[in-house]
DNA sequence: GATGAATGAGATTTCATTCAT
DNA sequence: AATGAATGAAATCTCATTCAT
């Protein structure tokens, strides 16, 4: 209660101020992780007193939670996004665009992408414990609809173990989300994305 | 040289006062990782003078990047003895047995191999920018050689790309480890890595 | 624009504290100069809590550079104010009257005095590569200025080479305070000064 | 005594061993000055042991005297070389070498010119209080001397105030020096020294 | 005589948070 | 509601000196 309060008092300032603050506080988590970002720099950056950042968010903790609810809400919708756009589409196809839309969804958004990589891979947050599982069981979740999607279709192997084939797919989505993230985008996305899928649909061995 | 000649006066000490340092110090980064760790912390924890801690490691980062080593020099052992061990297997029995025995590593190895995960997934390292890219090639290289084994073997695909077949496996092993890393060993792996392996072996289409 | 707001954070202080603050730092820096000088020692003898001291300065270097400002403000409104009154004076006995006004000047600042003398013959300050000559220049045109209205008024020997004379001034002029900084104002300045301008004046040789 | 034994203790080294000691202390005194100057520094650049020094020298500050005490030895060579080599010239002449014997003796000891410069003009050395007058009644002394035999042989007014005198040469002169000192002799020093010295000759007044 | 490990005080600086105005 | 002064703990690192080997 207290804390809706306290968001309320941040939702009433004016959008400006409010945007000020946001690009600071994004910029700063992201930059430094949650322990080494500074509600010193946050306030300096944005360019207002620093009570008043504390009157909004009562601690760097708060703050860095509202930030961190404003990146997954954004990947969330980019989720869902992809997924209805690709309904009719056949599985790995499906699967080639929910990559691709993931390289746009990081060159649109570099530093809400950065916070979600590093929830994904650090513990210095506040209730990082509690994050993680959240994240892989949205992720996780997600996966499970679009295979189970493509058993129903007969495009994919009836046999399949669907929790380590999603746990497949999450690794190297993942792991692909994060390298062209850190490599600026400077790869040929398109190439490895039908690479990769193609090695997911005949598997490895000699035929 | 006058690095050598730090490492000589950390050598010089009684192995007990070495080890006490390194338990300290190992304990620190892999609970903190880099940014957060304490020099004021290892020495209470080594149970030294602060002034001394600093006369084995002129830096807090000179400290890390020696512990990072031997983190480092641990893994290299580690895949030169399995790869070794596995000569004549086939190349998905062989995979299963690299996998297993990374869980066995992590289990003898559980602060080391955290620092190394912290090395993979953080950018808050001195050098780290450098250290990534070495540990890619380190692990990248090691998959190619296996791979080409299979390939030489008929075991695999001939067709096969085997930059991105390097990739998903790479990407699925590291995943693999952290999350029993993190899950403490509590999950049946045994039963994880076969169910992985068929999925590479077979692929997920449809037959 | 930092810097004047940190300024203005300063001045925003109570009178008293500021100049507890002001004593305790000119105090400090005119009894160990820069590097010695110690911001432990500042605050405790201004009575303050560390932070709050580098609240209002950001660093070492700019309560330094603060405070050698200060200084030099009133070096040079006691420059302004003893020419403008000894406009209508002869050459030497202006020369007599800046002298005698600058020992009474010390002794009114002796602090501030101290750090002016430690600017003119230390090295170990932040800018004091820009510092010295700075300085340099500031007394170099004052006296240019005084023996150019001398020749003027043809009471200095039209062919004086005007570079080397202010030398010649300059270095007498800055020993003579010094010493009489030094020495506590017990020498007998009236006399000494007199005595000094007379060869001034007349030159050293047999006639 | 004890002191004595020390400095036999360092006596008795080997000269190389000797001098790679005093190269680091001068270096260190001349770079840093005392309070500065630090011990860890000389042992690191003489390569000796820490032990070692405090063997020899048994603090800083003894370490510093004996250095001082170098740099003193080689002024007062100087002085004395260059007046017995002047025996013969008049006054204003032999003033003129002795002002260039001076630069020259600061090219070829730059850094024992800065230890006796910083002597000159600060007091964070151990016995400061003492070395100064000690100095200046040194410099005084060689200067009464000079004047003295000047006037007994009619080149300057027998009614010069020697004291004065005294004081006017030696404020020029150590402020020639230590600006040729600060500049690295760039400055057209005989063209300076014959014009001060013209000055010094005739005075400043009208005629 | 030579060595260098050991020490703990002290240096500057940053930090999240509080609270009186 | 907004402000920003105040705080002291904690950070990394340096230091001259001692002393057992």
């Amino acid at each position: 209660m207290k804390e809706q309060q306290l968001l309320k008092s941040f939702n009433r300032l004016s959008p400006d101020k409010q945007n000020r603050i946001l690009d600071a506080s994004i910029k700063e988590f992201s930059e430094h992780g949650y322990q080494i970002a500074s509600m010193n720099r946050v306030v300096d950056s944005a360019g207002i007193a620093k009570g008043s950042l504390f009157n909004y968010f009562n601690t760097k903790s708060s703050l860095f939670i509202y930030i961190y609810g404003l990146a997954l809400e954004n990947v969330k919708d980019y989720l869902r996004t992809v997924k209805d756009k690709t309904k009719e589409d056949s599985f790995f196809i499906r699967l080639e665009k929910i990559m691709l839309a993931g390289v746009a969804f990081i060159q649109d958004h570099p530093r809400l992408s950065r916070i979600y990589f590093r929830m994904l891979y650090t513990t210095d947050s506040p209730h990082s414990k509690e994050i993680l599982p959240e994240l892989r069981k949205l992720s996780g979740g997600y996966l499970t609809e679009i295979i189970q999607d493509g058993i129903n279709r007969n495009e994919l192997d009836k046999n399949l173990d669907i929790e380590k084939t999603v746990f497949i797919l999450d690794s190297v989505l993942n792991r692909f989300l994060k390298v062209s993230h850190e490599s600026q985008n400077t790869i040929n996305a398109k190439h490895w994305v039908e690479s990769l899928c193609r090695i997911f649909k005949n598997g490895m061995a000699y035929k």
